[in-house]
DNA sequence: CACGCACTAGAACGAACGTTCCACCGGGTA
DNA sequence: TACCCGGTGGAACGTTCGTTCTAGTGCGTG
């Protein structure tokens, strides 16, 4: 792993843990065992700069895992399910901590620092393009599936959030469930709710 | 409105914006137009305690809102697409800065402020109450009813913050249409899905 | 060998942070 | 008049913040 990316993954983890102001870069340098010269060697414009990689760095990271748990179940309902349960495990294994890497650096950047706002933009924008790509596989139709992605992301999203406030992986589970019940709503009953 | 409440006041609203290690007391002092001084006169135990008094104002005042947004419509499916509409026009009148009063503090503060951490926990809790007495209204069954409860409100905050970042209402609508019919499809269809 | 490049060591900067201290003011009550 | 108390003013504390700077290392390549 190359120092520059040794930098990234500890910005983006601190960051995910503690928000972007509540992250000293000297903390990432001594985290990341890496020289305080080396993070502005390699991101001259200072903490911005490096804040947004890092949301990019957690998004590319991120949708990897995002795409692996959706290609774990051929029917797109159970891949929800299997999504949240992913999500889940990964925040309990980390004695919850880990959950959703740019969530609080979205809220406390947003309308404040538009280059870290564009990144976040970005990386929701891809999550939801993975969902919808899952759900286009039923007969949904397509403004429906686009919906339905960013029903999908935003309650797992939220559901992490009250996952991680109250540190079980109850939220997450019975988001899974609804996610799955909605979707199936879609395909088995369609006439039947305007 | 006294100066404490003032200071309440203030502190919940920077701290929803700008989280807690990015809202320093001097700027609260200043913007509620308070000497520094009465800020440590009235919360001894400086920040912590400070925040922790402003996320349990917070979530009083949420409360009422959506409260109010509840009793606005008889048909619990129609009062959570009001709900969201309310917390949406909320979001947009405030040039896209006032969403859920204490999900940037929550994240944060998560596992590492213990008095934080449970107030946001209670306030969750209550939040999660008013929407599960509006749902027991239906015949749901009070276990479907808890849980349903869980994710309309991790929905909705997920929805919010998403509204945030792209600066549309539209994640919310999308959140209001597709939890008013998961709660539909308990009510009329409770059969035909496990 | 010598050049360039990734990377470092360490000091220093002004600004802002949370917090403490203490003398003080002004209006209602006794 | 004297007192109490909510609230103030301002200076000062040590610490940490983001950032800048200069001088340098060690290593792979030409």
């Amino acid at each position: 792993m190359s120092t520059r990316d040794r930098i990234l993954h500890v910005t983006s983890q601190l960051m995910q843990r503690q928000g972007y102001e509540g992250t000293a870069i000297k903390q990432i340098a001594k985290e990341a065992q890496v020289a305080l010269s080396s993070v502005y060697h390699f991101f001259p414009r200072g903490k911005q700069e490096l804040a947004a990689d890092a949301v990019r760095h957690a998004d590319a990271h991120f949708a990897g895992m995002l795409a692996e748990a959706l290609a774990s179940e051929d029917d797109p309902a159970d891949a929800i399910v299997a999504l949240a349960r992913v999500v889940a495990d990964y925040l309990r294994d980390s004695d919850w901590q880990d959950g959703c890497p740019i969530t609080a650096t979205a809220l406390e950047t947003a309308g404040r620092i538009p280059e870290i706002q564009a990144a976040v933009e970005e990386a929701f924008e891809r999550w939801r393009g993975l969902v919808a790509e899952k759900l286009r596989t039923t007969g949904i139709p397509e403004q429906d599936v686009k919906d339905l992605a960013y029903t999908v992301i935003n309650t797992l999203d939220g559901a992490e959030l009250a996952a991680t406030v109250s540190r079980t992986t109850e939220p997450l589970e019975i988001a899974g469930r609804h996610l799955a019940r909605l979707i199936n709503s879609y395909i088995t009953n369609r006439a039947d709710v305007p």
